[in-house]
DNA sequence: AACTCGGGGCA
DNA sequence: TGCCCAGAGTT
């Protein structure tokens, strides 16, 4: 696809506008890197920033989490809540890992999604960020937000990745994730977005098609 | 496609 | 108090 003047403007914009757009979860190791990332779902980051690096002193490898009843891991999460799920899934998770991956992550998007727990998003951030394999996590933020602007023009997950991976230097991946994720929180919200503290309506396709404010 | 999991942060 | 949240699994 060929990159309009007008998306690469966006992006440009974004980039700018958030400079300082990185991760909160910053966690390298892969069993680390997965495990947070499941526990973030859904969740606040601050607190599972917390709870994670509290988690991993005592679970930070599939033996060591494998050690926890579901009782003791279901306690050390709560706080995030959806605790019971994840508490399921990674114990069932760490299992696989030892049984069937010698305790390693493996390192392909389709053996990631076999796990329990571990979608579309989740895989694309491991594969990502530790392997450094190409792909994008499209999260409802940027499944959002890259639509709303006319980043992409899709319907669904997937689409939102293909097109995206089109439009954005790889180079940028990682960083405009990150902006789109912020401008989705900040100001593009799903519902009530900041429209009048908004940089991008010039430009944006959501924001033409608003009725017109009298 | 709709429903469920969920405690904590915040207006 | 009510609303919301960097998803994934089940029905």
């Amino acid at each position: 696809m060929r990159v309009t003047k007008r998306r690469s403007d966006i992006i440009e914009l974004l980039k700018k506008e958030y400079w300082y757009a990185k991760a909160e979860l910053d966690f390298t190791n892969p069993y680390e890197l997965l495990v947070a990332t499941i526990l973030s779902a859904q969740s606040t980051d601050i607190q599972v920033n917390k709870v994670t690096k509290e988690l991993f002193i005592v679970g930070g490898t599939p033996e060591k989490m494998s050690d926890m009843s579901v009782e003791e891991l279901e306690n050390r999460i709560k706080s995030i809540g959806l605790y019971k799920n994840k508490a399921k899934n990674l114990l069932a998770m760490s299992k696989i890992l030892l049984d069937d991956y010698n305790g390693k992550v493996p390192e392909s998007i389709e053996e990631l999604l076999q796990l329990p727990g571990v979608g579309r998003k989740t895989a694309n951030v491991v594969v990502s960020n530790a392997f450094n394999i190409p792909a994008i996590a499209v999260d409802t933020h940027v499944f959002r937000v890259s639509n709303r602007l006319g980043l992409v023009d899709a319907n669904n997950v997937i689409d939102t990745e293909k097109q995206l991976m089109q439009v954005i230097n790889r180079d940028d991946w990682s960083k405009l994730h990150h902006c789109l994720i912020f401008h989705g929180r900040r100001v593009c919200k799903a519902r009530n977005p900041l429209c009048s503290n908004c940089s991008f309506t010039d430009k944006c396709k959501y924001y033409k098609k608003l009725p017109k404010k009298i």
